[in-house]
DNA sequence: GACCACACTGTTTTT
DNA sequence: CAGTGTGGTC
């Protein structure tokens, strides 16, 4: 190797016993095809490799790192290998540990978030140089602590939440931050009165980041593409350290990511006196491209070649995983889409079972039906409750499955949805841990600071903010000096000490070096949370209690685990010296470790003992990304849920519905169900949904339709509104509301515009045509370019000159025909 | 300052 | 329908 790795001992020095397996060549190369060898063992050139699904991708990364390591003798510090989950990762780092061996550990293999957690861990404290104060032991906020802390912000800015909405904002500064702008950057470009709102914004929420030393996930990217640009002295030396660079999942990269691989990998001519960009292969596919709402660019994997010079490319299509039915039908579904770079997934794996259909009557039947086919699937033998996932477009979705799987008995895991970490008691845990970790973290301080109530409330919240605000100093300091504070009641004043002394106890435990567990559950007794559970007689607490045990099972996992500790990377404890303020190492990583956790990684593993049947996995198909299963029942194929209704009148967006389609389906081995209901209640009224596109665009020789729509039993559309059987209104059937959801309950059963228009007394859904002017409450003047969908489903995309061409619900929008 | 009743509002998808 | 936020009362 051309160039020494800083701070990293010697794989001979680390393991001196075992100096790790060394693989013969075709052992790495067996069982592999032509174009898999060849990405294997290829040298040089940044490497695209496009991977169809199904066509071992995983295993030609694994494989090419343990090429690197055992026949390029490249150290196994100087790959960083990035994945989409951190399941993955831990997967990918455990196949080439059997490789090559336990020297595979010092590997870098993550999410590009946990990678630049680390980075930034060590580098963010360059950032003072320029007057951006931030410490190491920074917090990472998610989406929840984001739009808290927006909230606030909006308060300060005095804006109209009607018009400035958190999460709009938040939406906006995203966007903005993963094209790498920062605020300045942000108000530069404002081009009208509320970009300028959203940048000034945008300006204060970071500056309350800082005083709060927090990041948000899009920082964590950004901040470190800043900082290597920002210090190219810092650069060098990350890129000395990275010889290798691995990324998987390229479709759903985004434009701060591809800076990133670009600062690591770049070989631009005035760097040509610098360190050499490092070897580059990324994987990916183009048709599994499903996260463009949140930034991700399919160009970056569309315009590989061009971005990176001389690179090449390499194909693979030979599928491994389905049967030829089901690959026919991905193939079908997915050319519907325009622009496409032509791939066809082939298999010599057979035919296998046709695809089996399902019109159920609503989306119960359509659960039930579910239900029994897993049942027969098992009585035959056929599959395992284990081999079996339920995919869906939302997760609202898995409730129905979920009632009628406990009721007849089906074991099942729901993964995603409300999760672990969202829960309120475990987020109010954590809190309080974030504040021990980092007291300059406003959100987690203010967030427990009464909870469990203890008499602090928010006129005293309010004096002590606006005494640290005079005082310019941080929330924290102003608790400890609230005597200080002007107008402060003493009832207050001896609340606050209370709580002041409860929180610098637990932070002696922490500098300590305590366990973490131990100090979890010091924090869940002595602040008095854990007791307010046991003596409430809410049932749900007692479910809370539990979850918090859960939690200190977690924490004492992550204590015992020596992987999982602060010293994993040996070259971590050696820059990380003379950080005074460090806490200790444990909290910090314990945290990171939970902000970070996506939902797949709570994938149950699949059962092993050929006596456990296991449990049937349900999850969006978002979350299917990556996976496999013998058996896929793909469910709610209904135009306005999948597609969902917000995609209708927009290709791309529907195009996108479509990769989704096209993964969900090649997430099947050898069976796939597709299903809908032609009844659906949404929000509590039952709507009328009809078949999705995307069944239109399977071959129809390969379904077997178990039943149809034309077998659908004929009571479904009159009972409802007076036998039990549909969703009931309910007590707010008085409001103009309930009202118009019973219109349009009629409305969509009798199909008739002139009916429905009549049905709906109050509020109308305006009857539009394309060249109309409307008027709408926020937008103003517009005209009406189309309209999609009928009754309270129809979306019209409407032209508001200077506010910009908006697609609206119209059961919902303001806008007034005129 | 705590608690209760209500109105509103929104559902994609997630690191 | 549910979770959140607001406003009113004790």
């Amino acid at each position: 190797m051309q160039f020494p790795i800083p701070g990293l001992p010697s794989v001979e020095a680390a393991e001196p016993a075992k100096k790790g397996r060394r693989p013969s060549r075709d052992e790495l190369l067996s069982g592999l095809n032509e174009p898999q060898r060849a990405a294997v063992v290829h040298e040089g050139a940044p490497l695209l490799v496009v991977a169809g699904a199904g066509s071992g991708k995983t295993r030609v990364l694994t494989r090419r790192i343990a090429w690197l390591i055992s026949e390029r003798n490249a150290h196994p510090g100087s790959v960083l290998a990035i994945t989409f989950t951190n399941k993955a990762a831990a997967e990918m780092r455990e196949r080439v540990e059997e490789l090559v061996g336990g020297r595979a550990r010092i590997m870098w293999v993550s999410t590009f978030h946990s990678a630049c957690v680390r980075i930034l861990r060590k580098e963010i404290t360059q950032f003072n140089k320029m007057g951006i104060g931030f410490k190491s032991n920074f917090t990472i906020y998610d989406a929840a602590d984001s739009k808290r802390l927006m909230t606030l912000v909006c308060r300060d800015l005095d804006l109209d939440v009607k018009r400035y909405q958190p999460r709009a904002i938040l939406n906006w500064i995203s966007n903005a931050k993963n094209e790498l702008q920062d605020a300045e950057d942000a108000t530069k470009d404002a081009r009208n009165g509320q970009e300028e709102t959203y940048a000034e914004a945008y300006r204060i929420y970071q500056e309350r980041l800082r005083q709060a030393n927090a990041l948000d996930f899009d920082d964590l990217l950004m901040m470190t593409v800043h900082l290597f640009r920002a210090f190219p002295d810092v650069r060098e030396n990350w890129r000395r350290r990275f010889r290798h660079v691995l990324v998987d999942e390229y479709q759903d990269t985004n434009h701060a990511q591809y800076a990133l691989i670009h600062e690591l990998c770049g070989n631009s001519m005035e760097e040509a006196e610098g360190v050499p960009g490092a070897e580059l292969m990324v994987v990916g596919d183009a048709d599994q491209s499903i996260y463009a709402f949140r930034g991700a660019n399919i160009r970056n994997i569309m315009d590989f070649e061009e971005d990176f010079p001389n690179a090449e490319t390499i194909l693979l299509e030979q599928n491994y995983r389905s049967t030829q039915t089901i690959l026919t039908a991905a193939n079908s579904v997915i050319g519907h889409n325009e622009g496409r770079k032509p791939k066809k997934l082939w298999s010599d794996a057979g035919d296998g079972a046709k695809i089996i259909g399902y019109v159920g009557d609503d989306e119960r039947d359509e659960a039930r039906f579910v239900a029994e086919e897993i049942d027969k699937l098992s009585d035959s033998g056929l599959a395992r409750a284990g081999d079996v996932a339920v995919f869906y477009r939302t997760n609202a979705q898995s409730r129905v499955f979920e009632e009628v799987f406990i009721r007849v008995g089906m074991p099942y895991k729901v993964v995603g949805g409300v999760r672990f970490y969202e829960r309120r008691e475990v987020r109010d845990a954590l809190a309080y841990l974030r504040t021990l970790a980092n007291p300059s973290d406003m959100v987690s301080l203010r967030r427990i600071l009464n909870t469990p109530k203890r008499g602090i409330g928010d006129r005293a919240e309010a004096c002590v903010d606006a005494f640290a605000t005079r005082e310019r100093i941080t929330f924290w300091e102003a608790l400890r000096r609230a005597a200080e504070a002007p107008g402060i009641a003493s009832r207050s004043l001896n609340a606050i000490n209370a709580f002041v002394e409860i929180i610098e106890q637990l932070q002696s435990m922490v500098e300590a070096g305590e366990r973490i567990d131990v100090i979890l559950e010091a924090t869940l007794t002595r602040s008095g949370y854990l007791k307010e559970l046991e003596e409430s007689d809410d049932p749900q607490d007692e479910t809370r209690v539990e979850n918090l045990a859960e939690l200190v099972a977690v924490a004492r996992e992550f204590a015992d685990d020596p992987l999982l500790g602060p010293s994993a990377d040996p070259a971590d404890a050696l820059s990380d010296q003379g950080q005074v303020d460090a806490p200790a190492p444990g909290l910090t990583d314990f945290l990171e470790r939970v902000a970070l956790v996506a939902d797949s990684d709570q994938i149950p593993d699949a059962p092993d003992g050929e006596d456990s049947p296991g449990v049937v996995t349900m999850m969006t198909l978002h979350t299917a990304k990556g996976l496999e299963f013998p058996v896929v029942f793909l469910t709610g194929l209904e135009d306005g849920v999948f597609p969902h209704l917000r995609s209708l009148g927009d290709k791309p967006e529907l195009e996108e519905e479509r990769r989704l389609a096209y993964v969900g389906v090649t997430r099947a081995r050898e069976r796939l169900y597709v299903s809908r209901a032609v009844v659906r209640s949404a929000w509590g009224a039952p709507a009328h949904n009809p078949a999705s596109r995307f069944l239109d665009e399977l071959p129809v020789d390969l379904i077997d339709w178990k039943r149809t729509a034309a077998e659908q039993t004929s009571w479904v559309r009159q009972d409802y509104g007076s036998s039990g059987s549909g969703a009931r209104v309910g007590t707010d059937s008085l409001t103009g509301r309930g009202r118009q959801q019973m219109a349009s309950r009629f409305s969509s059963a009798t199909a008739s515009a002139d009916a429905s228009k009549k049905a709906m007394a109050g509020r109308d859904v305006p009857n539009l045509d394309p060249g109309d002017r409307v008027q709408h409450d926020t937008f103003g003047l517009g005209t009406v370019i189309s309209v999609e969908g009928a009754a309270d489903k129809a979306v019209a995309s409407i032209d508001f000159g200077s506010e910009g061409v908006k697609r609206l619900l119209l059961r919902y929008a303001p806008v007034e025909k005129l």
